[in-house]
DNA sequence: TTTAAGAGTCTCAAATAATGAAACTCGGTT
DNA sequence: AACCGAGTTTCATTATTTGAGACTCTTAAA
């Protein structure tokens, strides 16, 4: 879990300014940025441009906006391709993918949220890249929740914190207490449910995946809709899910990687 | 085209030891670091530990090594989601993917190098995923060359200055002078291919996306494998092609597609 | 056991870069 | 013509960054 807003020097300012304009989700003027901004205006002034000069965010002159620059794909690229779960991941989520039929989900945690790091839909084959990078609640689905019980309490604690507790839909849990007990249970069960908590419909059941540890490293789930399953149907998938949870942090254990949070 | 190397402060600094990590394609140690760094040892290792606090890094307390963050995954997401040609560009792709059978690819330039945003395969549908923020060398590839021939002539020709002009196969362009040459005749035919110059067996058709001021704004490409397609056969493809590449063009100009490059 | 070597971490005065109030420029209004 | 707001620049002040060197471990050799 990074140190969010403060110190961190100058860095640490120009990331939050990444963060920022990544918050937007759509090009923004200087002015726009300014009026949401900490930083007094030829401070941020020189961090747009710093940041533009290196790529990290790109300046239309044209339209005078800024958005987020091509060289973090880039860097990203190596970020997934290097040091996430993917790599290791990769063959068991596609082949539990081709097995149950469903789409499959890996997700690490980031500073609270959960993000989706890769998908398998079994069934049509696009989309998918759009979904690596994604970010989700950790409160409210299948993989966060699962992530979220086997986290250290520290870290558990930190993290209980900094949810939102929205009510995305009436099935949502819209209190830390309501949570904790629906992690207890979690912790004892070894995997989690999402009752369309985040999205009318969507179903889902999450296992984490553990390092040798007993460390969590991220979560798989399987996602279906309900029009297709009950909750109790997709419980027969469980068996499944957990062995490739498994057999994916048992690899995690052999391969360095790198722990996050 | 971002201004590599030096200036732009501590910033600047940082995000150089980001691409410094990155290129390891592996996690590693600070003193691996520090050898091929031209920051004194103090400073690196600030440096490090600042973005490893903001979670740009990963850092293994185990085998004490350094990753590249989760976080930059996240940021990332935002710039290919909302400022790539990605979202202009995918139901245009995607329609040419499915009609002519191929693998299609579509890429931006990022500092010289050709930058793969996107791609379907209309055929197996695993691996798309590992494409996106992958780079290749702009001189070698169908897409690199499309781009290059339509950019100005300043930025092409520090663009061109970059290109290191290795042989991949013995049909790689390995020369300025060459590469010129080609470029010229791209630029009067308005598409490009890649004549196995930088995969052997590998061959593509590309085409420039240009906006509506005529500015390059990236490249499409059908790819296939000379087991089924000569260079020839691959031509019958073009109309398709360039229609998809002015429909891709004439969107962007109309949605706010910054000006990367 | 002692000594040496290497990797990582910390210190502190000096050097440098970041800061931000204020002023300036430049379109587009009123 | 005067005004306004967005973006840009200036410059003395301030705070951060800097890096030689010293320190601490751990591991390896004598």
């Amino acid at each position: 879990m990074y140190n969010v807003s403060n110190a961190d020097g100058t860095v640490g300012k120009a990331i939050q300014v990444l963060d920022q304009v990544a918050s937007f989700r759509r090009p923004i003027r200087f002015s726009e940025l300014l009026a949401n901004s900490p930083f007094p205006k030829p401070t941020l002034y020189r961090l747009v441009q710093t940041l533009s000069n290196q790529g990290m965010l790109a300046f239309d002159p044209e339209r005078q906006t800024y958005s987020m620059g091509i060289r973090l794909v880039r860097l990203a690229h190596s970020a997934w391709r290097y040091s996430s779960l993917v790599p290791v991941a990769r063959p068991y989520i596609e082949e539990l993918a081709a097995k149950v039929g469903e789409a499959v989900h890996l997700a690490q945690l980031d500073n609270g949220h959960v993000l989706f790091v890769d998908k398998c839909k079994a069934t049509d084959h696009f989309e998918t890249l759009a979904q690596a990078g994604k970010i989700a609640p950790g409160y409210c689905t299948g993989v966060g929740k699962a992530i979220l019980a086997f986290m250290p309490e520290v870290e558990q604690n930190r993290a209980l914190d900094q949810q939102s507790y929205t009510a995305y839909t009436p099935f949502t849990l819209t209190n830390r207490a309501a949570l904790m007990t629906e992690i207890a249970q979690i912790k004892e069960d070894g995997f989690a449910y999402d009752r369309e908590e985040h999205e009318q419909g969507i179903i889902s059941i999450a296992c984490p995946i553990l390092n040798g540890q007993g460390r969590v490293v991220g979560a798989v789930s399987i996602a279906t809709s309900t029009n297709r399953y009950t909750i109790k149907n997709l419980e027969k998938k469980r068996p499944n899910l957990m062995r490739s949870a498994n057999l994916i942090g048992a690899e995690a254990e052999l391969w360095q990687v790198p722990i996050w949070n």
